[in-house]
DNA sequence: GCGATGCGGATTTTCGAACATGCTTGCTTC
DNA sequence: GAAGCAAGCATGTTCGAAAATCCGCATCGC
């Protein structure tokens, strides 16, 4: 259920544009339940927005593989399940751990200081107490997103980055559907602290070491609380 | 220039797939020169269908790398460059090889049969003489991306296949763009055989072996060519 | 009783037209 | 003669409604 699609960020020029946006957010955030029908008229309520322009921020997302659409029975969020995200996962732990590695060989002066200021609003959050943090959250996850992506920003391979931003996509997604059914974990602010220095130093395989090990406790831990949400998880 | 669309699939349930497909093919074809505009007007006399279903399409588009978007300006055949190419090919190359070698590890009866059956058709195409074969290109498309498919089906990995079928994409659209500008190659019938005997045989790494070395062979070919229809090639 | 058949409502799919935006051309003015 | 401006045209963007499709339910026949 929608319940309510909260921030409107409206700097998007396009109406398509800023619904796209908004609709990824909401199903990134398991605001929609996995498998569920995405009925347009519910979501013309949610977004206000026409159905062909819906039709069009669907049809976006559908290559991305966070909405499926079958013939004349229209669009559902993509289905989650233990076996996907184990899928997903190995290969996003692998995919930013080579992106990284490039992007900390790579990376020059503007990289340095992107990763630095990427860090700093990342950190000004995780060192809230626990309660702050939970009514925050959006604002943790944009900055999250901004510090990893900031971490491999150097990376010349521009297919690494795309597909990297694919699974690094649907891994929020699991982490945030893991979070409603789960306490809000402990500060990682030691790790992304971590490695943020071990980039800055340029120590390209320790931060690929520690990167990988950073998201693969996160996995452990979705895992670990997946029966709780998952239909069947062998 | 669209010049013709040419072939009428009609097998799609929905408008909107028949009309992606048909696009997709055109794109991957060269039919669109990378870069060029790609103005509703003449997409509309082409595919005949309406702007919503067009942009429904044409958004499916975005996220695999096809088509470019700028607000208000409309969408564009993605550019095309020899470093991009190098960038796809390279990691192609690698997904490719990896799906193919766990295809082989993993696959059962079935599998053994779609590639016997894949090949079969493929191979009828290509002992064919030449002037032959490229009167029936498009069927050879169909037939070379169906074996390719078939060889790696039964990797159980589903993220893989998913990725690799957008690099597979594009790696075709280089692959036809440079074929334009140059006259048909040999026909690769040995090698799609030796793939076949090697996948058959449960040698994956001989598998792997080939495979990579099929493709490098192409996109060396490819990138041979580049100046007569890139922009610029460092 | 049980399956096939046909109607009614709900939903998706598609279209054509209104609206907004950007570009070009021709004029005016300095 | 060149720079700046404004109107007109071409194009992209968005919407609301018509057409097609599917699902559930009641009815009919066996």
């Amino acid at each position: 259920m929608p319940t309510s699609s909260a921030q409107k960020p409206m700097d998007a020029v396009l109406v398509s544009q800023d619904v796209l946006s908004r609709l990824k957010g909401d199903i990134l955030d398991g605001r929609y339940q996995p498998g569920e029908r995405l009925r347009f008229a519910e979501l013309q309520d949610a977004y206000g927005a026409s159905i062909g322009t819906l039709r069009e921020a669907l049809s976006h997302l559908l290559p991305e593989g966070l909405v499926e659409l079958d013939a004349n029975r229209g669009f559902r969020a993509a289905p989650i399940s233990a076996e996907d995200l184990r899928d997903v996962s190995s290969l996003h732990v692998e995919f930013e751990q080579r992106a990284a590695e490039a992007s900390v060989r790579n990376g020059g002066d503007a990289w340095e200081a992107g990763l630095v200021l990427a860090f700093h609003r990342l950190s000004k959050i995780e060192v809230l107490p626990k309660e702050e943090r939970r009514r925050r959250s959006s604002e943790w996850l944009s900055a999250h997103r901004g510090f990893h992506a900031a971490l491999v920003a150097a990376c010349p391979s521009r297919w690494l980055l795309r597909l990297r931003g694919q699974l690094y996509d649907h891994m929020e997604r699991y982490r945030l559907i893991s979070q409603r059914h789960r306490p809000l974990g402990p500060s990682k602010r030691a790790e992304h602290e971590a490695l943020k220095d071990a980039a800055l130093a340029g120590r390209a395989e320790a931060v690929g070491e520690l990167l990988a090990a950073h998201l693969r406790e996160t996995t452990e831990t979705v895992l670990r609380h997946a029966p709780q949400f998952m239909p069947t998880s062998p």
